[in-house]
Order: structure tokens, then sequence, then C-alpha cells
DNA sequence: AGGCGTTCCTGGGGGC
DNA sequence: TGCCCCCAGGAACGCC
């Protein structure tokens, strides 16, 4: 499932080959891709759109245009890639074609992924938090947050509103590589675990990024699968031995989501 | 405020 | 082999 790195891969693969082209056309092939919008609208004025850039803003591929921006979303299983094949995959969702004869596919075998348009990120921003790889996302306000929050820490971690980029798989690994169990109470994390899982976020998401993200279930880029699978510590591992104390690890169900845990390593801090 | 269930989807795996 | 059922989950939404 596309989390920040699988995303920023996709970004990284894509800004060069996409900017400066000019978009043709988009035809949705899944009637409820385009999420707010209907194609044709883009071109009453125009008979194309010019890409300036493309880069990511939480899970978001924000494909930059003179005066608005497409958003693609790709949810559980939505891949976007350049083809110069004439034949589309049987799962595709959108096609943007562009000009030099090649196309822009927005393949979805779950038909989760959504695409936007929208002036500015604005609206993406009124619903999104801080970047965890920039320099917004500081110790202090972390704390703060969790402290002032009553919530399950895996909850918090994937709510997209406080920070954003992080799904199933890195939230398991952070809280693992940190210490802390998943059904802790945010508040209740004393600081120095506070700061072991800041610190293990950017860690791990830096990592994946440099692997070019994780290929569990459906993820490439390029026919190219994600190195960081087989650097993943809990997520996947039930029955495995945790890597740090040779304990089998659990799984879980937690927020409504498999997850992975190592019951010796990661303390539960609650109240009792 | 926050937890929880539901919805959207299809392919894959287990059970028989 | 084949069929049925359940499971995987990001995010929005409604309800308690």
């Amino acid at each position: 499932m596309p989390e920040l790195p699988e995303v920023q891969t996709v970004v990284n693969s894509l800004v060069k080959p996409l900017s400066g082209r000019k978009i043709t056309s988009i035809s949705a092939h899944w009637p409820k891709v385009f999420d707010n919008f209907h194609p044709d609208t883009l071109f009453k004025k125009q008979s194309q759109l010019k890409i300036i850039t493309v880069f990511r803003r939480a899970k978001f591929i924000i494909i930059q245009l003179e005066d608005s921006i497409l958003a693609v979303h790709l949810r559980m299983t939505g891949k976007l890639y350049i083809s110069e094949e004439s034949i589309l995959p049987k799962h595709t969702s959108a096609l943007i074609k562009l000009d030099k004869k090649m196309n822009l596919i927005f393949e979805d075998v779950r038909k989760f992924g959504r695409i936007y348009f929208f002036k500015n990120l604005d609206i993406i921003n009124t619903r999104h938090g801080i970047e965890p790889l920039s320099d917004m996302f500081q110790i202090k306000i972390f704390q703060k947050i969790l402290l002032s929050k009553k919530r399950n820490i895996k909850a918090l971690l994937l709510d997209q509103s406080i920070v954003v980029g992080l799904g199933n798989i890195y939230v398991d690994e952070s809280l693992w590589m940190s210490g802390i169990h998943p059904n802790s109470l945010s508040y209740l994390i004393p600081k120095l675990k506070i700061k072991r899982l800041h610190q293990s976020i950017i860690i791990i998401l830096t990592e994946a990024i440099e692997s070019k993200g994780t290929t569990i279930i459906d993820f490439s880029v390029n026919g190219q699968s994600g190195k960081y699978s087989s650097k993943l510590s809990v997520y996947g591992r039930k029955n495995d031995q945790c890597l740090n104390c040779k304990s089998r690890i659990i799984k879980l169900r937690i927020c409504g989501r498999g997850t992975y845990v190592c019951n010796i390593c990661q303390q539960k801090y609650l109240k009792k």
C-alpha cells in the first residue's frame, strides 16, 4: 500500500519525464476516478495543459500545471507511470495523453484511487498535517501533540491531519523501532520514548525512500519492485523471531488494521 | 474528543 | 478442480 516512501518514489520517477510536457487529453476508464471534476471542463479554454513540475504533498502526487494542480491519490493499489504501449492494462482507471505520443497511465486494481483537480494546495493543506521529513517536524511540536491527546498511538500516527505519510506498514515499523506498543495511549508515553519515535519515523521513512519503497502486495515503479520489504522488522512477520529479542512476533487487530508487535520489546503505556 | 463501524473494490488464499 | 467466503486496507463519513 503506497505510503510516503512509495509516493515519493513514484514522484521521483515522474518529475524529469513529465516536467515541461503537455497534456493533450484526459479520459476516465473507470467513471469514479475523477473525484471533483470532469476532464472536459479543463480543455474548454485551451487544447493542452502544460506540466510545470511534479511533487509530493502527504500521500498525493501533485502534478503542477500553469495555474492549477492535478492531485493523484494511489490509495491501496494505484500505480501511475508513463507508457508508450498502445494496449492499456486491464485495470486502467484513467488515461492521460501527453505530447510525443506518450501516455500517463493510472492503473488501479481495487479502484480506490482518485484524481482531484484544484486551483492550489489549500484544500489539501487544510486537511493534512506536518510533513515528517520537513523542518516542521520538530521534536517539541511532536511531543506537544502526543501529550495533548488521549489517543491510541497507532490511530494518532495513521491520522493524516496530524503527521502525514505514515500508513499501516511504517507505523508498525516506527513503533517497533522505538519500543512502543501500538495500543499505548499517546499522552502516557514518556518523553524519551516520544523522542525515539520521532527519530524512528525519520530514519525509517528516509531509508525506505533510499530503497525505493516497500513491495508489500502491489507496489512497483516501472515494474521494478521496491527493496524495503526485505528490511521490514515487524510488519508481515507473524510468528517470526523479533530481530531484537528473538521472541515471536504476534499479530493483533488495532484500529481495524492488521498490526504486528513484539510484546517483549514494545512497552504498553496504559492507565491502570 | 475520540472510538468504532461502514463504505468503496478486487484478487488471492483457505476450507471443503 | 472448483466454489464460496473472508480478508487486505486509506480515508471519508456517520453515529455514539
